[in-house]
DNA sequence: CTCTGGATAGAGCGGTCGTTCTAGAACTCT
DNA sequence: AGAGTTCTAGAACGACCGCTCTATCCAGAG
């Protein structure tokens, strides 16, 4: 058998990663096995625990701290989209039901997918997440600011607008209906409206 | 009729669903087994298939029902707590970083907590997903309505309040914090005032 | 009393879980 | 060429999974 010369899709490690993402997006951290996600990768479970030798919990970090940096250039992508904040915040909100609804409302937020079940016991996931959440949370709060919103305005409304983005994103997956990340989109467009307008 | 015996709590039944109850919003659906939901329920593993003959996710159905009411109960609190519907929504959001808090962070809501992991993959609990955020947004739609805010706008209104304060759970979750609850009140109050004040 | 049927009790089924372990293949360095 | 390192390969382990099954218990009906 071929041996190491990395099959199509890079290298082994990689693929792993990838794999791992992929599964745990769709059905969540209890709900992935270590196998399922050799077999995905094209691995073997030698090699999983030969690149991830602290097993299931590594692996999942390394997935969320990947799956984050595409969020952030989702993030950086919506938000270059418009000089407007509220346009802005508004087209992220579309960028994200866009991707939901092409992958059948099975790809959401990795953050989200695995927080609720590991909340509380596995420090070293916990830290990613907080990680991925402050990043995302000051990409907003940094557009807002550029229309002169005082900077705790711009932090707390940031923080509002990524509550509503994930929120959205659970109605939308669970109705099968992107009609709940697009009427986000109008309002928060709305509420940042309100605010610039009242300071 | 009815178990006779019935242990401190109430019914068997009744306790199987509660435990259910309580297991799901800690660890999620994967994540909690039916041996450990009878050990918690002081109830044998032949009780609870004699009340749950279609398993596990007859369980987690009939624990969700319960839960919504639950949610239902605690929205209507909030929202019957001021006649301004933005004070009651942000009383809402209060209400449920209290009882966050109370539970150290780990008793948040059961629709988000088990649809991430099984939305796709199961109609009877898609089913009442789907029921309980339709009744929790239309409670919200009604109070808003209450001040001359035209229907379609109160429907989309409250769904953006529904995701934020699911959102704003996950993100309180996660940094054990109550904070993204706290700010979402005050945020969605001031996005509500916004929408009176032009329609 | 016996009979009945809901409820309780838990051993046991086949299967999967995360992980460990040994063996060997492929490549580098000397 | 031989030694050493890295990576692949998958069998095997104990624990636990959801679920089935038989046996027993017990209140009320006859």
């Amino acid at each position: 058998m071929g041996g190491r010369t990395a099959r199509a899709g890079g290298d082994t490690r990689t693929r792993i990663v990838d794999a791992t993402a992929a599964l745990l997006r769709r059905q969540g951290y209890e709900g992935t096995g270590v196998k399922q996600i050799a077999r995905d990768a094209g691995a073997t479970l030698g090699s999983v625990y030969h690149f991830f030798p602290e097993g299931k919990e590594q692996l999942a970090a390394e997935a969320l701290r990947r799956d984050s940096e595409h969020y952030t250039e989702l993030l950086r992508d919506g938000l270059r989209s418009s000089d407007d904040p509220a346009e802005a915040v508004a087209a992220c909100a579309h960028l994200l039901a866009d991707r939901l609804k092409e992958s059948d409302w099975l790809d959401g937020c990795l953050v989200a997918a695995t927080a609720l079940e590991k909340v509380g016991r596995s420090p070293v996931i916990q830290r990613t997440w907080e990680e991925s959440l402050a990043a995302w949370q000051e990409q907003i709060a940094a557009k807002l600011r550029t229309c002169g919103m005082p900077a705790r305005t711009a932090e707390e409304a940031a923080c509002t607008v990524l509550s509503a983005l994930e929120g959205a994103e659970v109605l939308s997956r669970i109705s099968s209906d992107d009609a709940s990340l697009r009427t986000a989109a109008v309002y928060l467009g709305r509420l940042i409206v309100a605010l610039r307008s009242d300071g």
